[in-house]
DNA sequence: ACAATCCTTTACCGGACTGTGACAAACCCT
DNA sequence: AGGGTTTGTCACAGTCCGGTAAAGGATTGT
């Protein structure tokens, strides 16, 4: 599902917002003002920002320009309060993809954001089907196949194999495996990453004594290369 | 092919999409205001309306939103350009399958097309007779029939075999089934949904105990394959 | 009101999936 | 080279999930 960065500085707001989203099945992250925000989208990406304009430290505008200076395109919805200037918003080239003045229905904003995702889930289609070395993965059915033999593949295993392919080409610890996929609970010093690190390399890898594909970085984590 | 009608009252932009849209393979009519696409519409069936917001003489909004009470339900792409108060079009209550913003280009227009075509496909198959496995099913009677012998299908299972239709190849949750079937009630600490899988499949499957047609996935769902 | 039919809930079982711990192997640093 | 740390691998057990049948509840037609 679609991951869902919140920015605004009203707790009731915020809480609502998150309860609402998450109700109708979003992930939900949530930061209090511009700079968290930045922070957290320099770590982690987003499909969706929902963005207030009147934040703390750094504005929603300016968080906005930010990121589409460093190259972020994550679709933006600001929330904005009745007479503040829109025009600014859609006119000045921040590339924001919508925009909701407060106060707004619930059943309004979800309207929008389903119809953002839509946008989204559509694009992102031609994405969707990779493949990892001699495994073809296909993450709209979360199906698998090798050489046209189907392969069967766990959910948990898919998802750790899709953040993996987010992250191609970087390092991911485990760390960042067990609070993305494991979704912040269990902190086991345990075996359990490496043993999906096990079961995918069997799957994806002609070798899997000699992994080309799924990479130990000593110490650090894991390294995809497709 | 499907059988466009473009409401755009800009002679160059006109132009630009009939031949584009044509030149992939649509067929295209033209209106210059929003009269003459009502006109049209009321002597023509169509498969999806372009239509731009700002045209003479009647709006777009109010084109879309006569033929909506006059129960034309042909599906509309909104034209607008950058300002123009989008709310009105995401309000969905006038019907709009989805907008673009002016300037688009071309390679992105054409991606919705196709999208809401696609959509309108799947949508017009299932009108029509469809088999699963060894079963007949004639949603526009709600019956079935397994070589010639009747097949007894209560109004429900048939809902849910059509909703598994409508997404087949995909996964769909319980989740899904409850809110899209079910209509939203229901918790799902229930083995409801199960139940009717088990019909289901004892009807459509020749050997239940290995379904080949309403697949499990576990932890995910359902996914129905023709 | 009664019966029939359909829908929902409950209960139980079997199985898939996942997490754990032990141990071996690989790696890194001194 | 050697010790300590990190990672690979395996088998086992617990947990959660789905399959199934049967009972309880609701609705409809007679």
């Amino acid at each position: 599902m679609l991951n869902i960065l919140v920015v605004e500085d009203e707790p009731a707001m915020q809480m609502g917002l998150r309860d609402n989203l998450q109700f109708e099945g979003f992930e939900v992250a949530t930061a209090d003002d511009g700079e968290a925000a930045l922070e957290k989208l320099h770590h982690e990406n987003f499909d969706l920002i929902l963005l207030d304009v009147m934040i703390p430290k750094v504005s929603g505008f300016d968080v906005c320009k930010t990121i589409r200076k460093e190259g972020i395109e994550t679709p933006v919805i600001f929330l904005t309060a009745k007479g503040e200037e829109i025009d600014k918003v859609l006119g000045l080239e921040l590339g924001a993809d919508d925009y909701i003045t407060k106060p707004f229905s619930v059943r309004e904003l979800i309207a929008r954001v389903k119809a953002v995702s839509r946008r989204i889930k559509t694009q992102e289609i031609t994405e969707e089907k990779i493949t990892i070395g001699n495994l073809n993965l296909d993450f709209t059915h979360y199906t698998a196949k090798s050489e046209d033999k189907d392969v069967k593949m766990s959910h948990k295993e898919m998802e750790v194999i899709h953040y993996l392919w987010q992250h191609k080409n970087e390092i991911v610890s485990r760390h960042d495996l067990l609070e993305k996929v494991w979704k912040y609970e269990a902190q086991p010093t345990t075996r359990t990453v490496d043993n999906f690190i096990l079961k995918l390399r069997q799957k994806i890898e002609t070798n899997p004594n000699e992994p080309r594909h799924i990479l130990t970085v000593h110490g650090a984590g894991y390294k995809l290369i497709p």
